[in-house]
DNA sequence: TCTGAATCAGGAACTGTTATTGATTGACGA
DNA sequence: TCGTCAATCAATAACAGTTCCTGATTCAGA
């Protein structure tokens, strides 16, 4: 019999698993059963899901798990560094697997989100934290645009 | 009898006024005293309110208005182009009747809006359609800080 | 002055998210 | 292998910001 309810499976098992594992260990959270479950829909879906979507997905495979624990798993992956989030307005905040600084632009009609590699951003922190007294913390490129199936129609 | 109902001021008589008025005429909306009153809001505090901090200083000049009412303004008021506005995460949209392309920055701490000046982003959004099939739209530089004061403590 | 369309105030509804609750789990030591 | 207790859980209420809906009022143009 499977051990389904631990949602373990193989593509957990790589080299990957033992950096997650250290980041809990160090943190003091546990790895749970619905953290791990919420790792493996971020995995699968290799996408930008919002919150809401993870949770379909994670229903999926254990119809219990309430809103509000996905959002609670997603706020603790976060902390440990092994998820990112980008929010853009008047939609849901989405997730992302790629922790590395990078460019997302998010398609204003279906709600799409892909990664821009290659944009070089220069010295641009620099020069705002050059024109202005406050100390600058973060600075985000919120793109968007027409993805090319929506440019079609 | 000095004619508050209607929220005249001198100031409103200026060059700006006509302006103002002939985007309404374009536009087809009509300006009525709560869209007159919500720019003077604006134009008073001569910062970057978020909706309420509009609905706040309309209702002490005429306590009826509602807060939808001031939503309702504010929108038509961007939608003629009079107004711009901002979103920062986690924070309601600010207003400000500074039109031009030009960078905020936001304080984390107090939530005080400031301009900043004189940065150049150069070709950074050729760079960005260079490097997506996406039709880029817009791209939003959201910065945020901590302002002088709020640095001292 | 009349009339239809625009606008209004007030409040309900909505979305995304966080906080609260009391029940359950599961890591760790005996 | 237990027992203990903090951590975590599901469920649901509360929340903030905003939009939508309704019926009443206003107001521009004929
Ligand atoms: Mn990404
Ligand atoms: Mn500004
Ligand atoms: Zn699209
Ligand atoms: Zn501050």
């Amino acid at each position: 019999m499977i051990d389904e309810g631990k949602f373990h499976t193989q593509e957990m098992t790589n080299r990957l698993e033992q950096d997650i594992r250290e980041k809990f260990r160090r943190s003091g959270y546990t790895l749970t059963s619905q953290r791990r479950a919420v790792l493996e829909a971020l995995r699968d879906t290799r996408g930008h899901p919002s919150a809401e979507d993870i949770y379909l997905l994670v229903k999926k495979k254990n119809p219990r798990v309430a809103l509000g624990t996905v959002y609670q798993a997603l706020s603790v992956l976060e902390e440990i560094g092994v998820i990112g989030s980008k929010h853009w307005a008047e939609s849901p905040t989405r997730y992302d697997l790629n922790t590395e600084p990078h460019l997302d632009i998010r398609c204003r009609r279906c709600g799409e989100v892909a990664e821009i590699p290659g944009v070089e951003l220069g010295n641009l922190e620099a020069q705002i934290q050059e024109n202005t007294p406050y100390s600058v913390s973060s600075t985000t490129l919120v793109v968007e645009g027409l993805c090319p199936t929506c440019q079609k129609e």
